[in-house]
RNA sequence: GCCCAGGUGGCGGAAUUGGUAGACGCAGCAGACUCAAAAUCUGCCGUUCGCAAGAUCGUGCUGGUUCGAUUCCAGUCCUGGGCACCA
């Protein structure tokens, strides 16, 4: 038992109602129980109240249980909740889980536990985990994703996405069948309404695919022939699998996506009417990725190549954003996988080339791109001509050109880009310089500022005004086009997995068929075995019975065969929230009326993890969802605050090499030593618990240390052992099991209480920035929480709270509080809100202020930090209802007038001295009071100041 | 490599709009109470110099703007998050 247990379990004497002490334990389990028994925390979808939603981000319940980094989103949207429901409001504060995961499968194929089974053991542990630290969630609205009554509403707008298209004129989404009207009356630009009508069956089901917002396309995987299977990202290590290190190639599969790309420009235009941050919105506008160019085709020769003779002349497409730079143009790069490559490259070239492309078919996206310094490529034996001066320009290939962005091909000018230069340089290829003295021949320049010289009919032309010029001249030879490109890609959304929601699809004739509404949810049929499919599918494709569609199961769909991948983790995530409003309805996915009631979530909390990801993808949805009049608006999060990550902060203990004995922080650069990472909760502080570090593993049962003071274990009688300081070092990383420095939320709520572990994980620093964990400093929140009490209760006497009138400085003291809480719980600084409720405390008591006219509004502020204590101490004044509902004080601001001011006095911006004025001062009788001061006068020794700076209410400056 | 964020005492942090740097808490030191301990209370607590009064330096680093910069600008170093199949 540490020192910290034995302090705070010491004064757990046994109390009646009103009890003497303050006996969190049983404070804390009265009231949850009472709030729990009478649903206190049941939200209702029908009130006169303004409504207010507050929505945590979507936890997946991961075997490891909550450690205390996850709680701090939840502790500030609580807070935030329960605040705005003193306010008046009618808050919706709901929690689910996020049920589906590649965790929970990988789990399953090392232990062959169903991942149904361990996602249910693991969400009744993080319910009980969040229950513990007292969150007022209503828990009869809780969603799972893996759940059937929930992921049929999952498959249900998977078809509204399927059964949909992007209109461009518009600029909406719109039922398919309109497309298909269109195509039968008018055709499109492709094809007349008549040839429409001859097309086959399948051909006109390819065409509207090419629409559909879901659709099915080919796409790259990573994958691992070893395994027969897909991996995910995360599962590949440098370029090999995690399991087993067996190699990982690029594999073209047949995929699922989200034509997001559709809805670009709506999300950036939607980001001008959101409360996000800043940098948040920076990051989704660069993920995003608009720019504005041309794309220019290039003829080539030998054209046509030697392996397309009698076909078409080839051309090659690039894109750019700086046509103004065609002059400057010394090669071309296509991507490995681009589709020319197999048509251009010459025979000379072929066996080098070859080459080139099995090496880059075992590099992954990142590390093509992160390498700037190790330039490779090949050269394919082709070139192309540069329209304006006939120039022949060597067609390369290399992998910093990727397949899937523009047109995978680009036109590389080495005086310009940094990249091209290095490719150039490496290659020796001769670099062309079209911006004069801006460029040194040493390093790339990307201005648009400098004058085009060496560039045809653009020289002298600014650059800037050349773009324009260049492109119309492309646009006039009929060569090429203006283009706006996005840098984000069409969202990839199959797995070829087991735990996900399976598609409501069957595959017949090698045409995507939905299924019927009725036929919903499609059920994730059992398995017994979660290794994958034949030819890289997924699991389900073992699955003879459920693959095959028997006409019991559908006489319409007999022969087909059912998609066998599963949608990824963001399919149940990016609507979760609208399912909160109207979680039991099994009409539809959520009352329109009821999505109108709640509206839009005012206050979003989560990491900055999911800044591109799942919330693009989630305003992706609201906005089809919109489009298709399902929901009255087109951006789900009004509002989002983003918390940072709790980082573990590890302990360290020095072993001297080759033997069992431990050397303390301070002597360990004296021996050859191996530092190991200790549990974190067998450490006080920083100092070791010496016979809790024996237990914690059996090999050091006999361990021997060398204290912080130099003295050897051994030399100690076991009694002077106590006394003796083993220190441990310290160091911030990820908190993860693998470095024992995970703390379990219930066993700080167990030794100290919720609203004390509440209150610290507030008091911590600002909810938004990163901070490293440490349990020590707990003891202060808990520290002050007992000199709350002790402001109602005496350990001796008890019950000391009076009725008696309150002096001004005590309303000041009150008032002063109300006014700080309220302004700091609006702006999410909680930390800064925690210091002030110390602060009014330690004032209240230094004043002896046991006043219920002071105490009972306090309580009130209180109650979203710390419900448990506040709602006892409310109780005990007398108060029969809850203070749940209690209405928030309101601020006097009469009573915190004051008269005069201290002013800080600065003699050139350096304090010197302060002089207390009187508050409505102007600046001559200022500056008098001023230079009558004895500092001042020494400080001016005698001149004249050449200036008072005076600002009301601020400070003074004397500048000599 | 690219995008985003952050660097303030021994530690977590405060300073809300350019105006008293270090609130509040932890740790530490000294003291009161106690047979003793715990609990509680009081005082000290950035650096250097000084008996003190006071001065000096000080918000990652180098410059700049300003009467005045933790705050604004330029550059730079370091740390964290993301980079499309972890969620």
């Amino acid at each position: 038992m540490s020192k910290e247990e034995k302090n705070t379990t010491g004064n757990t004497a046994p109390s009646g109602v009103g009890g003497m002490e303050y006996d969190f334990r049983q404070i804390e389990e009265r009231w949850q129980k009472e709030w729990k028994e009478k649903k206190r925390y049941a939200v209702s979808n029908d009130s006169s109240k303004p409504k207010y939603y507050v929505l945590d981000m979507f936890p997946y319940p991961s075997g490891a249980g909550l450690h205390v980094g996850h709680p701090l989103g939840y502790i500030a949207s609580d807070i935030y909740s329960r605040y705005k429901r003193l306010k008046g409001f009618n808050v919706l504060h709901p929690m689910g889980f996020d049920s589906f995961g590649l965790p929970a499968e990988q789990y399953a194929l090392e232990t062959g536990q169903h991942p149904a089974e361990t996602t249910r053991k693991n969400i009744a542990t993080f319910k009980s985990q969040l229950d513990k630290i007292g969150f007022c969630y209503d828990w009869d609205r809780e969603v799972q994703t893996s759940d059937p009554n929930y992921y049929k509403w999952t498959q249900w707008l998977f078809l509204q996405l399927f059964n949909s298209y992007f209109c461009n004129t518009q600029k909406k989404a719109r039922p398919i069948s309109e497309l298909v009207k269109k195509y039968e009356t008018k055709g499109s630009r492709h094809f007349t309404a008549e040839q429409w009508k001859a097309f086959s069956k399948k051909e006109q089901e390819d065409i509207l695919m090419q629409r559909r917002l879901a659709f099915s396309a080919y796409g790259e995987v990573n994958w691992c022939e070893a395994l027969g299977t897909v991996l995910a990202n995360d599962e590949v290590v440098n370029g090999v699998s995690e399991r087993g290190g067996f190699p990982v190639e690029k594999r073209r599969m047949r995929q699922w996506f989200l034509r997001i790309t559709a809805y670009a420009d709506r999300l950036l235009e939607g980001l001008e009417t959101v409360d996000f941050s800043d940098s948040m919105k920076e990051m989704q506008r660069n993920w995003i990725g608009k720019s504005e160019g041309a794309e220019i085709e290039f003829n080539l020769t030998p054209n046509p190549s030697p392996r397309e003779e009698g076909s078409d002349a080839l051309k090659l497409k690039v894109y750019t954003t700086r046509p103004d730079t065609i002059f400057g143009v010394d090669f071309m790069v296509i991507a490995p996988e681009h589709e020319l490559i197999g048509k251009i490259t010459t025979p000379e070239q072929q066996t080098a080339v070859n080459d080139y492309l099995k090496y880059v078919k075992s590099r992954s996206e990142r590390e093509r791109l992160a390498e700037a310094k190790t330039v490779t490529g090949c050269f394919t034996g082709a070139y192309a001509i540069n329209p304006f001066d006939g120039r022949k320009i060597p067609v390369w290939t290399a992998e910093y050109v990727l397949a899937g962005y523009g047109t995978g091909a680009i036109m590389a000018v080495p005086c310009g880009d940094q990249r091209d230069f290095l490719f150039a340089t490496h290659f020796n290829i001769p670099i062309t310089n079209i911006i004069g003295t801006h460029f040194n021949g040493e390093e790339a320049n990307p201005t648009k500022e400098a004058i085009l010289e060496n560039s045809g009919f653009l020289n002298g032309l600014p650059m800037k005004e050349a773009i324009a010029v260049a492109v119309n001249k492309v646009e006039e030879l009929g060569i090429g086009k203006r283009k706006v490109n996005y840098k984000m890609r069409d969202a990839g959304f199959s797995r070829q997995r087991y735990w996900g929601e399976p598609f409501p699809i069957v595959w017949k004739d090698d045409i995507a068929i939905p299924l019927d509404e009725k036929d919903l949810p499609l059920q994730l049929p059992h398995v017994d075995k979660y290794g994958p499919g034949p030819n890289g599918e997924g699991p389900l494709a073992n699955l003879k019975e459920w693959l095959n569609v028997l006409p019991e199961m559908s006489p319409t769909l007999v022969g087909g065969r059912r998609e066998t991948s599963t949608m990824p983790g963001y399919a149940g995530s990016s609507w979760y929230f609208l399912r909160y409003m109207d979680p039991h309805n099994n009409q539809t996915f959520c009352d329109r009326k009821v999505s109108d009631y709640w509206n839009q979530v005012d206050l979003y909390i989560g990491g900055t993890e999911h800044a591109v990801g799942h919330l693009l993808y989630s305003r992706m949805w609201t906005k089809v969802l919109f489009d298709l009049g399902l929901i009255g608006y087109d951006e789900p999060f009004k509002r989002l605050l983003n918390q940072g990550m709790i980082q573990g902060s590890s302990r360290i203990v020095y072993r001297i090499a080759g033997t069992n004995q431990f050397v303390s922080a301070g002597k360990q650069s004296e021996y050859e030593v191996q530092p190991l990472h200790v549990d974190v909760n067998i450490v006080d502080g920083v100092q070791l618990d010496i016979e809790a570090f024996k237990k914690w593993k059996p090999e050091f049962a006999d361990a021997e240390f060398i204290f912080e003071d130099g003295t050897f274990s051994l030399s100690c009688s076991t009694g002077s052992l106590k006394d003796m300081k083993y220190i441990c070092g310290v160091e911030t990383e990820k908190m993860s099991k693998r470095y024992f420095n995970t703390v379990d939320p219930r066993v700080l709520c167990d030794k100290y209480g919720a609203d004390t572990f509440r209150m610290y994980e507030m008091f911590l620093g600002p909810v938004e920035a990163s901070k490293p964990w440490d349990t020590k400093g707990i003891e202060g929140v808990h520290r002050f929480l007992r000199k709350l009490w002790r402001l109602f209760n005496d350990d001796v006497k008890g019950k000391i709270w009076t009725t008696e009138k309150a002096t001004d400085a005590e309303l000041k003291v009150l008032h002063r509080t109300i006014k700080k809480i309220e302004e700091d719980t609006e702006r999410f600084s909680f930390n800064t809100a925690v210091s002030t409720f110390m602060i009014c405390v330690n004032e209240l008591a230094d004043l002896k202020c046991n006043k219920k006219e002071i105490l009972e509004p306090l309580l009130i502020l209180l109650t979203p930090y710390a419900p448990h204590i506040a709602e006892e101490l409310w109780r005990q004044l007398g108060n029969e209802g809850s203070i749940l509902d209690a209405s928030y004080p309101a601020f006097n601001p009469a009573l915190l007038v004051e008269s005069s001011k201290e002013y800080p006095v600065s003699v050139n911006g350096k304090l010197r001295t302060s002089i207390t004025l009187p508050i409505d001062l102007e600046q001559k009788q200022v500056e008098e009071e001023v230079l009558k001061n004895d500092v001042v006068q020494k400080w001016l020794d005698g001149k004249p100041p050449k200036k008072i700076i005076y600002v009301k209410n601020k400070m003074i400056n004397v500048v000599l």
